[in-house]
DNA sequence: AACAATTGCTGTTGCCCATAGCAATCCCGA
DNA sequence: TCGGGATTGCTATGGGCAACAGCAATTGTT
């Protein structure tokens, strides 16, 4: 079959996107996980009462879209919303949420070395300079 | 704010899919087309007479998603379903399909040379085998 | 002729993301 | 100080994409 798709390095970006995140899927669901949450965890790790709003921001996600997000994760509770002032709250691992932060820090550093495994050495170092000029 | 996440090129890949996804959706938008339809049309054009089935093999796409999608193309009066034998049936494009399809052709190059200008010289050459490395 | 595989389809579900709008709170400049 | 604009968190809603289970009809194989 005559195939001029993968010729573009556009279709190969979506695809390529597609498949991986598949397999990360797969194996943060075993944590009851998905991506985005697992974003979201490593950002609060890392950025300790952070408020939601930032969070949002930072992901590029909406903040309607963080509502029921943050809702899902305070019930599972992982992380804990403390009011900072009026309208602002921050957010902070509870001890369950450290712990899942850190089972889920296993499998992201697995994946992510499968992943650069997969890529021909010559090209590896390439990726991640190529993909950060299309987003950044 | 400290970030973990851009360090791994898996996030990267995701977060530069979706970033010119986005844009090429929009320019396709123009058209009245979405991603999908756009490839579905390109390989359509590329091997006429294509059998529904194998055109969903080909793209990944399920027998039942794509019902609804060769609806739509039918409906725009784009492509022609020819019955092959009793169970299987070809797709062609129609004058207006081809018309369509130039447009489209148009759209993409620009925006994949877009895409690739947007990449440091140097890392340039090595993103479409880094790509295909992941999901081919 | 019988059975397995293929094809196209229905119906349903889940996830991701976008928009519009709202009440409460804050911040800053006049 | 105070008043208007910006910010924050939220509700409600909808679209696009893709997965699954299951079904009827047809084809192909043995």
């Amino acid at each position: 079959m005559r195939d001029p798709l993968p010729q573009y390095p556009g279709y190969a970006l979506r695809r390529a996107a597609h498949a991986t995140a598949a397999q990360l899927s797969a194996r943060l669901a075993d944590l009851g996980l998905k991506q985005v949450d697992a974003s979201v965890l490593l950002l609060v790790e890392a950025n300790p009462a952070i408020t939601a709003s930032a969070l949002g921001r930072h992901l590029d996600i909406q903040r309607a879209n963080m509502v029921p997000l943050l809702k899902r994760l305070e019930d599972a509770g992982w992380i804990d919303r403390t009011p900072i002032d009026g309208k602002s709250q921050g957010l902070t691992l509870t001890a369950s949420g450290k712990t899942l932060v850190g089972k889920a820090h296993a499998i992201i550093e697995e994946f992510e070395q499968n992943l650069l495994a997969r890529v021909p050495a010559e090209h590896r170092d390439h990726l991640l300079p190529a993909l950060d000029a299309l987003w950044r």
